[in-house]
DNA sequence: GCCTATGACTTGTATCTACAAGTTGTTGAC
DNA sequence: GTCAACAACTTGTAGATACAAGTCATAGGC
């Protein structure tokens, strides 16, 4: 079997969401109709409709027909993940200038992390990211070398890179992020532009896949005068999102 | 039919995960295994899977046994809310010494926060909270009057105001976060015994009643040194602890 | 007119079966 | 000893059926 049916029946519904064939508040089509359509049993639809459903593009209840969502409700992940998503959603212009890329033997503690051998070179990736052009978070990623492979022959200034992995099929599932404060040191007050000293707000980073295996490490810095961090929960659901 | 039995599967299985009985790293029992022990079918065991896998509870992959992720993840709400609650969870000793508390106009940003007039008075608390005995954190807390009656009558070095707040029925639902940080001030510096310009972790909080009434704003100072905040989040599902 | 009851339709849950696809330990040839 | 093939597991996918539970429009009683 090349690609499960749930997949496909996902990606197609996906397709008419995205495209507006099937409008924000529509109602989907039963699962009998869907069921007619492709000729397939109840299964695969409604494991299709989950899938809608846990990416938030659908919604409804037992005895009710799934609507369409508003799909700007399921970007909390993808703006937490990717510093261009999150720029275009609160209108700034992204920017950023690449200072290195390498593949190396990483620290032991994030070789730890990501659960590689302590002599398994891994690609390590240092960008400065801009806001209109002023720089607001500098960026020390390290990704596994099945990862990280694919970054080598891109032009890494050009757009973004989790758009591009996710592209590839990478399965970006989920993030553990770590907050604190720490002082600038010599080489973060250089590149983000403040004095030696000053608090920025920093995150670390630990993608997983969906089974679990790491995929990421990364360490960012951010000038707390321009980005912050906003966490939404109530009893029952928790979002975050940057804010500038 | 009370609770759905994929539910309750996936409720004790939770179980056993947080209390320890199924360890980290250790691989779940077989779907076959489950369905002889619960009495039920393969297809509520593979939900109850696929909700801990989607709650990043449990990893794996085709062929091989589901097994147990590292996963802070997802302690209750009130976690973040009570400060005694976190320390509890680390296993560390809380503890706080009121500074002030006083009954005074807001300041004008923190009033429109809370919905209030500008010339109402608000319950104002400043507290410094420790972790065995070692200043953490600075707390400047406004309680709505609703709220704040209820704290001018009690020791407020005795116990947890969260728990004291719920047991009296306040619906205290939602909460924002928004997270930076900033160079301690003075104060900051006396109190958190840390050099002034020391890098703090500052959170503040707005927390909201159910149907959206505000309830309470905070200005947490943490020395970043002792605790930081770990946000874990699937696509689908986001959860924020702190941590020591 | 207003309300209730009914029935058709929807999704949710659960069972059984069957096979595909991936992993792992073991056996046997070399 | 090493390696390949196999067998015995595992999970993933897909089909069929049945009933429970919720929603909604409509017919009928008041």
């Amino acid at each position: 079997m090349e690609t499960p049916l749930h997949t496909a029946l996902a990606a197609e519904l996906r397709g008419r969401i995205r495209s507006g064939r099937l409008a924000v508040g529509d109602p989907m089509p039963s699962e009998s109709e869907l069921c007619r359509e492709f000729g397939s049993s109840r299964g695969p639809v409604r494991q299709a409709l989950a899938t809608l459903r846990d990416e938030g593009l659908i919604g409804g209840g037992q005895g009710r027909r799934a609507v369409v969502l508003d799909s700007v409700a399921s970007q909390p992940f993808e703006t937490f993940l990717s510093f261009s998503r999150w720029a275009q959603l609160i209108g700034r212009a992204p920017g950023q200038r690449t200072q290195e890329i390498a593949v190396r033997r990483p620290d032991p503690a994030v070789a730890a992390a990501l659960h590689l051998d302590a002599d398994t070179p891994a690609v390590q990736l240092v960008r400065l990211r801009l806001l209109d052009g002023v720089p607001a978070m500098l960026e020390r990623t390290t990704f596994v070398p099945s990862i990280g492979r694919a970054l080598l022959d891109v032009d890494l200034d050009a757009g973004s890179i989790y758009a591009y992995l996710i592209e590839r099929g990478a399965d970006l599932h989920a993030a553990r992020h770590t907050l604190d404060a720490i002082a600038a040191d010599t080489e973060d007050a250089r590149l983000l532009d403040v004095p030696e000293g000053a608090p920025l707000l920093r995150e670390r980073r630990l993608t997983a896949s969906s089974t679990g295996v790491p995929l990421e490490w990364s360490d960012d810095r951010y000038r707390s005068d321009v980005a912050t961090v906003t966490i939404t929960n109530t009893r029952s659901r928790a979002a975050m999102v940057r804010s500038g």
